[in-house]
RNA sequence: GCCGACAUAGCUCAGUGGUAGAGCAGCUGUUUCGUAAACAGCAGGUCCUCGGUUCAAAUCCGAGUGUCGGCUCCA
């Protein structure tokens, strides 16, 4: 069973065009296809649900092993729905297209991915947007010709032989590592395939259609550079996007729900919610304004309260630290390319890219016994972190942030009870804006810190409370930091990207033993705790950036920076409108006054568009009864009710933290 | 960091070498209205920055900065 098994709901998916099929990642294919603010989640959600499931089953039976990028390589893209086949010719002729106009053109490789295809290519000169259409015109000629695509087999020789020929050393090298990649296997070497349709003949293992003619409506979305085989030491190749579907009107909602997705992207709807800003003497950190604090500080209140009812206590730490500090946790040596280094009376310091070492400062400021663990300290701290430049992007990739940080000591008895009690954190933070985690355990990576033998355990210890816990979970190897393995939480956002939330991590060796920390156990030895690392919104910033694409802006009661907003009719209505909305604030609800000499149409209207809850209007009638007459941003009117009432009802909606 | 594109009023954008524009938002006045846009007037610019070409640059060229689409990275 490949991908492939899916329903037709895949040609909703809004997703970029993306290669996505690493190895230990997820096939964006396999995730929900509704999100939740489609009108069609209601009706649809039970199959979904089940949907996913079968897809994460499928996925966790799929190998991690090298045939399978191999073949990713080969645009074995059988995977991707019956549109497959098409897309993937659509490449082809892609490629048929660019050489035909670029000739001496060397061919990268040409995959099928979510709703499209592209194709990478070296070219004598880079591409534009202007080059597109001719391009396009270009592949119309093709598929008008109607040319078969016909398939041959070759010995590897003879391919290799036909590819040099041809002057295409990346297919020559493709050729090539098939064959080190058998040899090392000691499996035989499978024939070499190709694939011709008209003039144009390219290395493949299909499939595909049958002919040219048989490819649907299509359109090039645009060009990219991309490294050769993902590797930034060579040749950035030009890739060309696409996307292609059965029919026009396919074509047409693709197209459509892409312009959507703009819409609702956190950007845009930050600006026109007047939530923050960016500006360019602080690239990658945000200007927070009244109402996008307003929601910083609900999110984080909300943690607090979590937190002090699940036995944390809150820490504060400084941003400016010593590298002597760094060179301890070592993150001198393996994070500097990230940290921000500031010099003064020739001491280096740096600002703060993580808060745990500063937490055992803490830790070690007495002795520790038995009785005090687990030891929780909490901290929202201000981090900042050197990205390079081109990966910065609105509120999900910035050099400042802040964390709900946390960091556990606990004895290795307690350890299980702690993580599945992290994990229920988790469930229990989502559920407040309905998003459901997904987890993955991220192993050792290639660059790290401290005994193996450490690394194994936690690696034992973290797998078997995800096992006891029955949580669904993927494995991605190597993802872990460089001083602990991890759980991280993933979600996916509005334009279906997915994002790494929430993270728990199993230290056995970074604070643990380069801090040397101790307890004193009951025998009076000291001993050895574990440091659990967590933050479960992860970054505030990311997570309200991803909040507001989901929301498309339209937060829930509790968390909307404004819950209502009162419309008096007329000016003689005003004091009225003031005295109701003193009557919301006194249970300290979120409401502002439109007293503009506007119309109420256009107060109404003014208030749809800032996505505020509720409207609450106050003219003659309702003065003279003390009602209101709630209209939500729904559309839906309600009856007039008495203010009191409509009070209690917001507050409560807004204690609850219900979604909707 | 790499490839490409873009940068004009608070916002969205028009303006391809010859006096800087529109809509919305803002301000002022009139209007006091029953559930998504009343009317009129006014004001608003370092055309991202620096340098160059030219009699003349928002416009052409170069460098820088930022942003966007990707690649890479993402402890």
């Amino acid at each position: 069973m490949n991908r492939s098994g899916r329903r037709p709901l895949a040609r909703h998916t809004s997703a970029p065009p993306s290669i996505g099929v690493g190895e230990g990642r997820w096939d964006r294919g396999s995730r929900p296809l509704v999100q939740p603010w489609d009108e069609r989640f209601r009706d649809s959600r039970e199959d979904l649900m089940v949907e996913d499931e079968q897809a994460i089953e499928v996925e966790e039976a799929l190998p991690d092993a090298p045939e399978r990028r191999e073949a990713d390589e080969l645009m074995d893209h059988g995977a991707a729905g019956e549109l497959g086949p098409m897309r993937h010719s659509a490449a082809h002729v892609l490629a048929e297209a660019v050489l035909d106009l670029f000739p001496g053109t060397k061919l990268g490789i040409g995959p099928v991915i979510d709703d499209g295809f592209y194709y990478d290519f070296l070219l004598p000169r880079p591409l534009t947007p202007e080059d597109l259409p001719a391009i396009e015109a270009r592949m119309r000629e093709s598929i008008a010709a109607d040319h078969p695509f016909e398939f041959s087999e070759e010995t590897p020789e003879a391919a290799r032989a036909a590819l040099v020929e041809r002057d295409q050393p990346f297919k020559v090298e493709i050729v090539d590592d098939l064959a080190a990649a058998a040899e090392r296997d000691g499996t035989p070497m499978p024939p070499t395939t190709f694939y011709r349709q008209g003039p144009f003949i390219d290395l493949c293992r299909g499939p595909h259609v049958a002919s040219t003619g048989k490819i649907g409506p299509f359109k090039l979305l645009g060009t990219a550079g991309a490294y050769w085989r993902g590797d930034e030491k060579r040749p950035m190749l030009q890739r060309v996007y696409g996307t292609a579907w059965a029919t026009q009107e396919e074509l047409d909602l693709y197209l459509e729900r892409r312009d959507q997705a703009k819409k609702r992207d956190h950007r845009r709807l930050g600006v026109a919610l007047d939530l923050y800003s960016f500006h360019d003497v602080s690239p990658g950190s945000a200007f927070w304004h009244p109402k996008g604090q307003r929601i910083w500080r609900t999110l984080e209140s909300s943690m607090r309260e979590l937190q002090e009812r699940r036995g944390y206590q809150e820490v504060s730490t400084p941003i400016l630290v010593s590298e002597r500090l760094w060179r301890q946790s070592g993150h001198w040596d393996h994070y500097a390319e990230n940290m921000f280094i500031v010099e003064s009376e020739k001491q280096l310091f740096s600002l703060k890219p993580m808060n745990c070492p500063e937490s055992t400062i803490i830790y070690r400021s007495k002795l520790r016994s038995y009785r005090d663990l687990p030891l929780r300290f909490s901290e929202f701290g201000r981090l900042h972190r050197n990205e390079r430049s081109g990966t910065l992007s609105g509120l999900t990739r910035v050099r400042q942030f802040i964390q709900d940080d946390a960091h556990v000591y606990v004895r290795p008895d307690q350890l299980a009870d702690e993580l599945e009690a992290m994990l229920d954190e988790v469930k229990e933070a989502y559920s407040w804006f309905g998003l459901t985690p997904r987890f993955a355990f991220a192993t050792k990576p290639d660059k790290a810190i401290g005994d193996p033998a450490l690394w194994e355990r936690a690696e034992e210890l973290i797998h078997a409370t995800l096992m006891r816990t029955g949580v669904e979970f993927v494995t991605k190897p190597k993802d872990g930091t460089f001083y602990a393995p991890k759980i991280d939480i993933y979600i996916d956002d509005a334009l279906g990207r997915e994002w790494q939330m929430a993270t728990i991590q199993c230290d056995l060796v970074m604070l643990p033993e380069r801090f040397d920390l101790t307890y004193i156990d009951e025998a009076g030895q000291p001993q050895r705790p574990i440091a659990i690392h967590r933050a479960i919104y992860g970054s505030l910033e990311r997570f309200i950036g991803i909040l507001v694409e989901h929301f498309a802006g339209a937060f829930p009661v509790w968390l909307a920076p404004v819950q209502a907003v009162v419309v008096p009719i007329a000016d003689r209505h005003l004091d009225a409108a003031e005295e109701f909305a003193g009557v919301l604030r006194s249970r300290g609800l979120r409401v502002e006054v439109d007293g503009s000499s506007n119309r109420m149409q256009y107060k109404i209207r003014t208030a749809q568009e800032q996505k505020v809850p509720y409207m609450v209007v106050l003219g003659d009638r309702e003065i003279e009864a003390r009602t209101a007459s709630p209209r939500t941003r729904a559309g839906e009117q309600q009856d007039p009710q008495p203010w009191d009432e409509f009070a209690d009802r917001l507050a409560e909606e807004t204690r609850a933290r219900t979604v909707v």
